[in-house]
DNA sequence: TTACATTGTTCAGATTCCTGAACAATGATG
DNA sequence: CATCATTGTTCAGGAATCTGAACAATGTAA
C-alpha cells in the first residue's frame, strides 16, 4: 500500500513489536507509557484494519499468531534502525539529552550506581534515566536497554563492553562467627563450616582456591597450588545483599565482591567482616570486573557516552576500602 | 536512546520523512489526512524534544537543515520497509484491502481508466483509491504512490512494469478542416499546415514517419522510407483533452493516440476525426504501449496485484473504435 | 482443590489533541 | 512595482483518545 497510508498506523505497529518483546500488555504500556486499557485497544483496532489476527489472547497471556510473527520480526530491524537515527540526530544538539535505560545488579546499583547517577543527573539536565535493578541477565536488545552494568569476566562478544573496573571477590566472615566456629587454615576445612552461597540458575555450591607459589619447592613463585571445595551451608540466596546481612550477622563464611562490603569501622571499632584464608586466591562466582554494556550499534548515542565517561571516573578508584579494611587483620 | 523512548516520537518521524518528500506542510497534512496546523506543530514539537532544528522554515516554502536531511535518508528505506511488511501482513486477510494511491495521465485517466475503477471498486470493497490525474512525470517512490499508469515506449528499468495494451498514435483532423485546408498527401506537406503539438517538456515540434517499402523497389517490402518533419502550428497543449477538442473544432492536424479519439459516430453520420497520411505510420511523442508501474519493492500488494489484473482485462482489446472508424475512410 | 494474585478487557469521565478559520509573510504574475 | 494567491503559524472550540477503576478469566501456590 501506500506508505502514507502508515500514518495513522506507524505508532501501533511499533506498539506491536514492543508488545512482541514483553509478551504483556502490562509491561508494554508501562514501557511506552499509557495505559494497558489504551495498549490493547491500539492493538485491537491495528487488527481490525489489517483484517488479520496478529495476536493471541488468553485473557492471562499473549502471544503472536504466525502472522503477527512475521510482521514483527520484518519490522524490528526498521524500528531500530529509526531509533538510532533519531538518537544521532538528537546528538547533533550541544548538550547529550534523551532517555537511558539502564540495568544493573541489584546491589552494585543500590550501594554505587545509583549514588553516581544522581551527581551525572545534575550535571545532565537533558539526560533522563530510568534504571532497573534486577541480577537477572537481560536481553539487553529484546527489552529495550541501552546499557547494563554486569558484574562477570566474560562480556558477551556481541555486546560493546566497557571496563569500568577491576574487583575482586574474597572470602570474609563475621568475627563472632569465627570465634564461634573457629577459622579455617585450608579450603579442605571450609566442608565443616556454613557456607552462604550466591544462588544464580544452576551454578553453586563450589569454590575454586589458589594459592600462589610458597617458595618451598623448587621453581618458587612458578608454582600454583589450587583447590576445589563442595561447599554447602544454611542459606542460599540469590541476592547479594541478602548474603551479606546474613554474614554480618554471624550466618557463616560467604563470598563477596569487594563493592560489596560493608563500609571499614571508621577507624574505630572492629572491622564488620574480616577475610578468611588470606592467602588463598578465590576464583568464585563473581567475574573480575564491571563491565559496562551495550548492544551493538552504528553509533552510541552521546548521552550514553557521557554516562559511561561519568561512571568509569566514578569507579576509577576501585573499592580500595575493602583492602584498608582487611590488610591490617 | 531507548527503543522504546521512541512511542510518542515515530508518528512524527514518520510525518518528517513525508514533509521532506512534499517539501509542503499543506500537502504532507492532506496526504496525511490531518490539518496543517498539526502538521507544524508536531514538528516543532519533534524539534524541540530532539533538541535540534531539523526543518528551515521561510513563510512561505520549506526546507531541511542538514541534521534534518540527514535523519530523513537514515530513516527513509525503514519506514518503506515497514510499509511493506505491514501490506504483507494485510494480504494475509482472505479479501484485498487497503489504500492504492494511482497516478494516471489526464486524458486516460478520464476516458478510460476511472470507469474501470468503479467497477474494480464495487468488486473490492476494502479497496480504497486516490487517484491523481497530472501529466508531468512523477517519481513514484518519492511522492508516495504505489502505482502509475504511463502511456510510454520506455519503461525506468527502476520498476515493475505490467504492459497494459498496445496503442497506435495516428495522425488525425477534422473533416472540416481537410475541407477548408486540404489534405495533404505526402509528410512535407505538413509544414504548410496548422498542426497541433502535446507539449511536454523540452520535447515538441518534429515528427517522424515511416513508409513500409511500397514494393516498387527490387527488395520488395524489405525498404522502408522514413521523412521527419518539423511541424508548427497555432496551439500547443499539455492537456491531451484540449488537443483533441481543438481537433474536433478544426483547428488542425494533430497527433492522437487511438485511446484519445473520440467515439465512433454510432453507425450513423459522419465520423468526427478522419486519419491524415494512412499510409504513414507515425514515431510520434506518444509510445507504443500503456503500462502499470510501480517501484520495485520485496512484494506486490494483493490489492495492487488485483488493480493491475482488473486493468489488463478493462484494456485487453485495446481501442478499436480507432481503426473500425477509420479503416473505412 | 481452593484461594490469591495478576492479567486483559470494558466503560464513563477527563484530558489531550486536532480542527478550521483568521492572520502575516512571501513568491509569483502582470 | 503592485496585486494576488498560497504558504506556514496562531488560537479557541470541539472531537477523538486516554485514563483509572471495576470486572472476568486464568496461572500459581498452598
Amino acid at each position: 500500500m501506500s506508505s502514507d497510508q502508515l500514518a495513522p498506523l506507524v505508532a501501533d505497529l511499533h506498539l506491536l513489536t514492543v508488545l512482541a518483546a514483553t509478551r504483556s500488555f502490562t509491561e508494554t504500556a508501562r514501557r511506552l507509557g499509557l495505559s494497558k486499557a489504551s495498549a490493547s485497544m491500539r492493538i485491537s483496532e491495528l487488527e481490525r484494519n489489517a483484517g488479520v489476527l496478529l495476536v493471541r489472547r488468553t485473557t492471562r497471556s499473549v502471544g503472536l499468531t504466525e502472522a503477527g510473527q512475521q510482521l514483527v520480526n520484518d519490522m524490528q530491524p526498521a524500528f531500530r534502525r529509526i531509533s538510532e537515527s533519531y538518537s544521532a540526530a538528537c546528538d547533533l544538539a550541544g548538550t547529550p539529552r534523551g532517555l537511558i535505560r539502564l540495568t544493573a545488579p541489584v546491589a552494585l546499583g543500590r550501594q554505587h550506581l545509583a549514588s553516581s547517577i544522581a551527581t551525572f543527573l545534575q550535571q545532565f539536565p537533558d539526560i533522563h534515566i530510568e534504571l532497573e535493578l534486577t541480577d537477572r541477565f537481560i536481553n539487553l536488545a529484546n527489552e529495550g536497554f541501552d546499557l547494563a552494568i554486569r558484574h562477570t569476566n566474560a562480556p558477551p562478544e556481541t555486546h560493546v563492553a566497557w571496563v569500568l573496573c577491576e574487583t575482586r571477590s574474597q572470602l570474609v566472615a563475621s568475627p563472632q562467627y569465627l570465634a564461634r566456629r573457629g577459622t579455617p587454615a585450608h579450603p579442605s576445612e571450609l566442608t565443616a563450616h556454613d557456607c552462604l552461597l550466591y544462588l544464580r540458575d544452576s551454578h553453586a555450591g563450589s569454590w575454586t582456591f589458589a594459592r600462589p607459589g610458597t617458595g618451598k619447592g623448587k621453581k618458587a613463585g612458578a608454582e600454583v597450588e589450587r583447590v576445589g571445595v563442595t561447599v554447602a551451608g544454611s542459606l542460599k540466596a540469590n541476592n547479594s545483599e541478602v548474603l551479606r546481612d546474613a554474614l554480618l550477622a554471624g550466618l557463616g563464611i560467604g563470598l563477596l565482591p569487594d563493592f560489596s562490603l560493608p563500609p571499614a569501622a571508621d577507624g574505630r571499632g572492629a572491622a564488620p567482616l574480616v577475610q578468611v584464608l588470606p592467602d588463598w586466591q578465590v576464583q568464585g562466582f563473581f567475574g573480575e570486573r564491571i563491565y559496562a554494556l551495550r548492544p551493538w550499534s552504528a553509533q552510541v548515542p552521546k548521552a550514553v557516552q557521557c554516562l559511561v565517561e561519568h561512571l568509569r571516573q566514578s569507579f576509577a578508584g576501585g573499592f580500595p576500602a575493602f583492602l584498608k579494611n582487611l590488610s591490617p587483620q
